[in-house]
DNA sequence: TTTACAATTCGATAAGTATCGAAGTAAATA
DNA sequence: TATTTACTTCGATACTTATCGAATTGTAAA
């Protein structure tokens, strides 16, 4: 679990995860997920800190990636970010 | 946030925050919190890294420490914790 | 007041990491 | 086929960090 804070733990790294959550967020209906050229511009690092970054969010199975021809395309693991949310709550009950 | 994930980024980091939530949630009937020496030897850690460790969490803000004499006291700042779900669950709408 | 305990500070070191530019690959387009 | 676009790999560098041992501080107990 660590290793998946790790991942969040960079300022750049964790607005790349959070513009891939909206990008995919807003093309929701189609399910497309979020296409990485569009969302590189607006993040303050070159291309191969961004294929860094993106492994290591891929490494820590916070998202997937996936090839679509020239593109590529990232979608958030859902069930990782439960898996985090149930880890915060652990041992902590109602008193 | 970035600099609340990095805090539990550390697997013996995350360990130390761990215990003193377990041990927090130990002594809940007395409010007593965590006292610190009753977790250092099952840390893999030495004493001055387990003082660096506890910095991080403190500057995190993810739990407050409090002298008691001779002792140390760690509380977990349940508030910080909230925020991580918040801010996990944001644009996570029911599709 | 001496001793013991709990924790911190300091300085050093080894290891890890973020970032870049240059070069490379792969796919689409002209 | 030549060019452009999207991304990756490589190598280097500057910076950060985890950790330790030694020394120090503060508190309590003997």
């Amino acid at each position: 679990m660590a290793k998946v804070f790790k991942a969040l733990s960079n300022p750049n790294r964790l607005e790349l995860y959070l513009q891939i959550v909206e990008k995919q967020e807003a093309n929701y209906k189609t399910n497309y997920g979020c296409l990485l050229c569009e969302i590189t511009e607006s993040l303050n690092i070159g291309a191969p800190t961004i294929s860094h970054h993106l492994k290591e969010l891929t490494n820590a199975e916070l998202i997937f990636t996936e090839r679509k021809g020239k593109y590529l395309v990232a979608k958030v693991n859902e069930e990782m970010v439960d898996k985090m949310n149930e880890f915060l709550n652990l041992n902590r009950n109602e008193h």
